[in-house]
DNA sequence: TGTACATCAGTGAACGCGCGTTCACTGATGTAC
DNA sequence: TGTACATCAGTGAACGCGCGTTCACTGATGTAC
């Protein structure tokens, strides 16, 4: 790559860089400006259309930029878990929270713009997600304690409820540190931790009962 | 009540509904603006502030009007599962997605706004979405399928994973008529429902298998 | 009941501001010979 | 290798626009007598 085009991807790096910050930061994605973000970026306003035609094009380029990112997360965490299987799932959902402490911009920004005001990036992240719980579905296939489920169908579902319940504990612990605490931070964070080891093992035991045939019951 | 006092309350509601209108038709509470939603009640845009100090203020209150609505629909639907205890899990789901369509606007500003660009929202949401739990919780402990359950804490875990659940499920139903659709929007609700009965029937299951003592396996 | 004054929800003009976007430009980097 | 021209990322001035907010106002409704 020319010094040119190097110098290029950096400007548009940084262009992503500061729009994910600044969306990232209590505000949303739809409420920053473009102008905004090419003044975080240290680039002039005009220069901005440089790289992308215009803020939902820089959206959506996050999007993707993003989901890379937490993909390969995501997929480093389930490594681990499948070598070291057997393992508690306390042990589990501590590096799933530090994965998530790790990340925080990204999982803040994909959460929170999954039902955010910019159309362009929800359909993008919809997208997304819809990947992940393909790519956990095929997955969990492959785990001991997923053999009795026979049905595709069912892991996908299994897949996606882990999914959705992975965001909710995420956003949960990014937003610990506000609230007028009435425990310190390490307080708080031992009992969420508690509470969603019991979340997941209450979800294995549910599926450690399933029974893909007949599941109309209750 | 006055004649002006009424007049005032109606343009207040007027206020509220079409901040409600406006943030749930694609764009979310933080890019709207308060000349919008003046224009949108039918008054000049100085009239609002006759009646909130400013979209903050409207945002706090639009957060209780939503959430005191939605808190008697969901006490409904839970008579209604008391009641008829031992009815069919699919018969529950498909009146929970009968509810959210008949509250869609609330649905959808609730769970679009609890990460959304409005700090001032984003707290109001949270403190709401606590007394759902608690609520849930106090009532899950006098059904017979949760006798067995002794730990109090288990219980709001319970429930707080039912409230997350119910959320996903609600936003998923509610973007069904989107995409470009591989099937009939009938076709896409039947599967939807489907496959939310088993998502709700392995929860179930879990609880039914739950033990408050030893909850530290796997 | 009628009159005289007070209240106050809604009006309309005006303001300064940050926005997205256009345009002609500059000067470092790339390319052809 | 050196020169002459082309490319193009970034600049800076300028634009029209909708915004939030102020202010003095109007006229229907409320209140006191």
């Amino acid at each position: 790559m020319s010094i040119r085009d190097e110098r290029k991807q950096q400007s548009r790096q940084a262009l992503l860089e500061a729009a994910l910050t600044l969306s990232t930061s209590g505000r949303s994605f739809s409420t920053i400006s473009l102008r905004e973000v090419a003044r975080e970026a240290g680039l002039v306003p005009t220069a901005f259309y440089r790289h992308f035609q215009d803020m939902d094009e820089l959206g959506n380029d996050l999007v993707d930029q993003v989901s890379i990112s937490l993909h390969h997360l995501l997929r480093s965490l389930r490594e681990g878990y499948t070598v070291k299987a057997g393992s508690k799932t306390r042990l589990s959902i501590e590096r799933f929270f530090n994965a998530v402490d790790q990340s925080a911009r990204q999982w803040l920004f994909l959460i929170g713009e999954r039902w955010g005001g910019s159309s362009v990036v929800r359909d993008a992240i919809a997208r997304e997600i819809h990947f992940f719980v393909d790519d956990l579905a095929e997955d969990l296939k492959k785990l001991p304690a997923f053999e009795h489920v026979g049905a595709t169908q069912d892991l996908q579902i299994m897949s996606s409820i882990l999914i959705n319940m992975s965001f909710s504990w995420a956003m949960t612990w990014l937003n610990l540190p506000d609230k007028n605490n009435p425990a310190t931070l390490a307080e708080q964070r031992e009992q969420l931790i508690q509470n969603t080891t019991k979340q997941a093992q209450l979800m294995f035991r549910g599926i450690s009962n399933w029974n893909s045939e007949a599941g109309n019951k209750s």
